[in-house]
DNA sequence: TGCAGTGTTGCTTC
DNA sequence: CGAAGCAACACTGC
């Protein structure tokens, strides 16, 4: 699922392939995925709106756009934001090009289009698609002042330069509850989800559930030097694919066969070679070595 | 075959 | 107020 090294990742390669390029019509088969405005007047506002800005806040890709407006996507559990060429046969888009777009059947779940105009003549027929197997994804249209509320309850970013070790640990000291949920909360740090909150915590060597009131300055300092470890090294190898995730060209990215821990449940941890388990925490599951992660 | 598991966010409930 | 549960979906695996 995409969070931060997965969202950093399109956006990137987004920035070389789209920016400056102006959205030319939309086309959705769930027009519940756009929230905000309703589907028809969104489709009115972003045509002819050109490209001007791609950035990332935490898990949201945001959009920049002429006249002032933004849009703003969060791909949520299985959405990925693709680029390529594809012709509507028989309601079903088939990509034109052979290669991972026509051939992943994750990237087959194609139910919001933007056709894109790059100011050639004539323009070219290529387009950014959302595909998204659960259809959980959230589409919004939003002036200044609507996107600047919806950041606001993001916590900082794990890997700005001003999101100190002390700052991080002034955080810590401030909250209660498990490591591994305070992790993923949005509202204390923005961009880790489930996989990158297990393998932190497994490069740092603390069990995820351990309260973060008895966490020593030593390990606190583990978990901050790993955390930024682990976000750089899944950005460099362009995000995880081990689900959903692919990039705007349909590959995968290289980051599954460094995983250490996650959805490795009953496979030997590859520092001691104890089995790695894997317990459930407020509905979701943590994976971790009992042996080098103690309670 | 049917149903639990998958995991993000926001809403409801207690 | 905060924690917990669940819904929004659709596909996989047991």
């Amino acid at each position: 699922m995409p969070e931060l090294p997965e969202v950093e990742t399109t956006v990137l390669d987004l920035q070389k392939k789209v920016l400056g390029r102006t959205f030319v019509d939309v086309w959705s088969d769930f027009k519940k995925m756009i929230k905000k405005p309703n589907f028809e007047k969104f489709k009115k506002e972003i045509k002819g709106k050109k490209i001007q800005k791609i950035w990332r806040r935490g898990k949201n890709i945001i959009f920049n756009l002429s006249g002032g407006l933004s849009l703003l996507i969060h791909q949520k559990l299985t959405g990925h934001l693709l680029l390529g060429i594809w012709e509507l046969e028989k309601g079903k888009w088939q990509a034109k090009i052979p290669g991972p777009l026509a051939e992943d059947p994750m990237n087959r779940f194609l139910h919001l289009m933007f056709w894109l105009d790059d100011g050639r003549h004539p323009p070219t027929t290529q387009m950014l698609a959302l595909s998204d197997l659960r259809k959980f994804a959230k589409v919004e249209l939003l002036d200044q002042e609507e996107l600047k509320k919806e950041l606001s309850s993001l916590g900082p970013e794990p890997l700005e330069k001003s999101f100190t070790f002390e700052k991080f640990k002034k955080t810590l000291e401030s909250k209660k509850g498990k490591i591994k949920q305070v992790l993923m909360d949005q509202e204390i740090i923005a961009g880790i989800g489930n996989i990158y909150s297990d393998e932190t915590l497994w490069e740092a060597k603390i069990h995820p559930f351990r309260e973060i009131s008895k966490l020593n300055e030593g390990e606190i300092k583990r978990i901050y030097g790993a955390m930024q470890k682990i976000l750089k090294k899944a950005i460099e190898v362009k995000g995880e694919s081990i689900s959903d995730f692919r990039r705007i060209s349909g590959e995968k990215g290289g980051f599954d066969p460094l995983r250490k821990v996650y959805r490795r449940e009953g496979q030997k941890c590859s520092r001691c070679g104890t089995i790695i388990k894997r317990i459930k925490l407020a509905g979701r599951s943590a994976h971790f070595c009992p042996h080098c992660q103690k309670a």
